[in-house]
DNA sequence: CTCGGAATGTAGCCTAGGCTACACTCTGTT
DNA sequence: AACAGAGTGTAGCCTAGGCTACATTCCGAG
């Protein structure tokens, strides 16, 4: 998980074998994968507890395209990870934890999107590529989209 | 699967609800990353038997850093998609299907890389993130990466 | 106040992608 | 020629993320 983090965030620094240099990315890749799922239901949460006021299981399915039993699952992961807290039939909502990586996803999703409409690509494309390019995006390379954007 | 395809390729237009614009963005963002795995392999093994001339399992697994039976899995996958070839004990090789996204791929990456280059962004940050960016590019984003290096 | 339909939740199944453990080639030495 | 060790392949298990089917709870009409 975790979005790049604006804060230092030490961690164990995992360098045993010194070298991996080739598999590593890989690796990092395909994890962030798994995490960009909950990115997405934070931000949506935190869509629907701003505008709406609820945000319910249902509705959540519906915005993702997916069965409502899927999305109750995965709810059950967030709350597992400390993002979201939810009491049975009582709606969704989303942990300091949570608001604050919404926060975070959001504003780079934001960069990301005007980044592709800087470089001319199409909004529709934008919008769509965006949506799996942002999970992918390091704290590095969200600078220096930002500092394109803000003129170079 | 499929990597932007330059050909047309009729799809079946899916379109029978005709309004989940919000739905399918995530949706394909989200099925994008089943392929991405098959992408990796495919180019990898392009690249073992451009310059060394053999593909192992166990290189493959190396490379990637999983365990061998992991490999030996994708790439069962992998002939299934009919991407690649492979007797017992006898190495993989790439059918001319499996040349040609292995040429897209390369092709995709080496673009995303220089874009991210050509916005600053730092050389090791730009070659793990375009690891994880590029299979969500699609081909109108490409050609405006393309266009942007080209002199924008 | 009760009843029916919508929303929720639960259970069980499936695939992809990982892993470990174990079995079976292959091959380069002796 | 035979054998050890590296490389391959198989089986079984796990989690994430989907789905369907079924059970439960809520709530707004009557």
């Amino acid at each position: 998980m975790s979005v790049p983090s604006v804060a230092p965030s030490i961690q164990p620094a995992q360098a045993l074998p010194a070298e991996p240099t080739q598999a590593s990315r890989f690796g990092k890749a395909r994890s962030a994968q798994s995490g960009a799922l909950l990115e997405d239901y934070v931000e949506l949460i935190s869509d629907l507890l701003a505008s709406g006021g609820e945000a319910r299981p249902t509705d959540i399915a519906r915005r993702f395209g997916v069965a409502h039993a899927t999305a109750i699952k995965t709810i059950g992961r967030l709350k597992r990870e400390g993002l979201a807290v939810a009491k049975p039939y009582r709606g969704v909502f989303l942990t300091e934890a949570g608001d604050h990586l919404a926060a975070r996803v959001r504003a780079r999703h934001r960069v990301v999107v005007d980044l592709l409409l800087a470089l001319g690509v199409p909004c529709e494309a934008a919008e769509s590529d965006a949506e799996g390019i942002e999970h992918h995006v390091s704290d590095a390379t969200l600078a220096a989209f930002a500092r394109f954007l803000a003129q170079g």
